[in-house]
DNA sequence: TTGACATTCATACGTTCGTATGATTCCATA
DNA sequence: TATGGAATCATACGAACGTATGAATGTCAA
């Protein structure tokens, strides 16, 4: 049993990598059980397929952030500071798990809908953000506004950093995996965020 | 010859829209030849081999808008506006080429190295861009701190709606090809980025 | 009209793919 | 120790892949 279950996070993690690193399709069923140490029938076996692996990596990952960022916002009273929150919450679990962003990004690209894990992880993060920007749109700290639009413009600062700032950055000749450049870029989102939702951001 | 053209330009027409729609991996060259009504070889006859279609499918899409963007740019005078201008051009270009995005997303995904004409074109656009940030901060108009930061928080903005727009309004129940619905958008992107990068945006 | 060159075509080769199958090994429980 | 089910394994199948090859066809100058 103890074995059994090694395999199947064996393969969990392997598809974490792969998945994020090449794509569904770039990943191959024999890709995946090489690197997990696994028989080339144990995908079959403990997940039925290799897209039901690939819903598995997708649930595992994105079920915790959920939970993260729904307790970050609600540890605070302050409309924008639960916004700025939102968006540091999920700087910080993407710093610790650079699959995601990519994973989402292949799933956006991709035109299809997205899995349902997905789907449902997306939602009900934007929920709270969406919660978070009424809320200080009915107390006058948030700029008026549809607030999909408005969130849609919060998260496009982290979100757009995670993927393009590899890119960018090192055309700029900057290293986005130096640890003292990565709390600068932070510190910089949060501000920009302010910037885009606050009435009265602090103009520095 | 003219024929003959016609099969070329036909099998570059059937990789833009296959390629930004499945991907590289996921559009086979019997895809493409079949959309294209050529016959199986002509991809590797014309190209030398599916790749350089690939590529030349990306120089394609990305040289208008980098002319475009040069041009909309130093067309006006105040650095706000010449921001503004860009992220107007980029909206409208991809209004009517929305395969460019995707390719340029699956191309972020990989985590690899952008194909050279790809890169490029980033980088040329990303210039005029950073350009018109830095003058902005000379006479104050726009906002101090590093210029490639401010830069990417304004990318940021129609990207992320280029991106994330499809899935995120259509769990809203918006439709964002209705062109009321765009217009409403990018009058919105406009705005924010103004907030992103003025030191004095009217606040509404 | 002929010849030469560009283009189009049908087809074959060798790989790799996802999945299925049945044998084998492992191990907790009786 | 015996046994039954879980887990792992080697292997095979058919399909789809990218590319190479040579024949067939089209086109235009001489």
């Amino acid at each position: 049993m103890k074995t059994a279950k090694d395999a199947r996070t064996r393969l969990l993690e392997a598809g974490t990598r792969l998945f994020a690193q090449r794509g569904f399709d770039g990943t191959s069923v024999r890709d995946l059980t090489r690197r997990a140490r696994a028989n080339l029938g144990a995908v079959t076996y403990y997940f039925g397929s290799k897209a039901a692996l690939y819903h598995a990596v997708i649930a595992a990952l994105a079920e915790p952030l959920v939970d993260r960022i729904a307790q970050a916002a609600q540890a605070l009273s302050q409309p924008v500071d639960r916004i700025e929150a939102v968006v540091r919450t999920f700087l910080e679990y993407i710093g610790t798990h650079p699959e995601l962003p990519a994973l989402i990004l292949r799933e956006l690209a991709s035109g299809r809908r997205l899995p349902p894990p997905a789907e449902e992880a997306m939602r009900r993060n934007f929920g709270v953000l969406v919660d978070a920007i009424t809320a200080g749109q009915r107390d006058g700290t948030v700029r008026p506004g549809d607030p999909v639009l408005l969130a849609l413009s919060v998260m496009a600062q982290p979100f757009h950093f995670a993927i393009a700032s590899r890119v960018v950055l090192a055309a700029a000749g900057i290293n986005p995996a130096d640890a003292a450049v990565r709390a600068r870029m932070v510190e910089h989102i949060a501000r920009a965020v302010r910037w885009v939702v606050a009435t009265n951001p602090k103009t520095p």
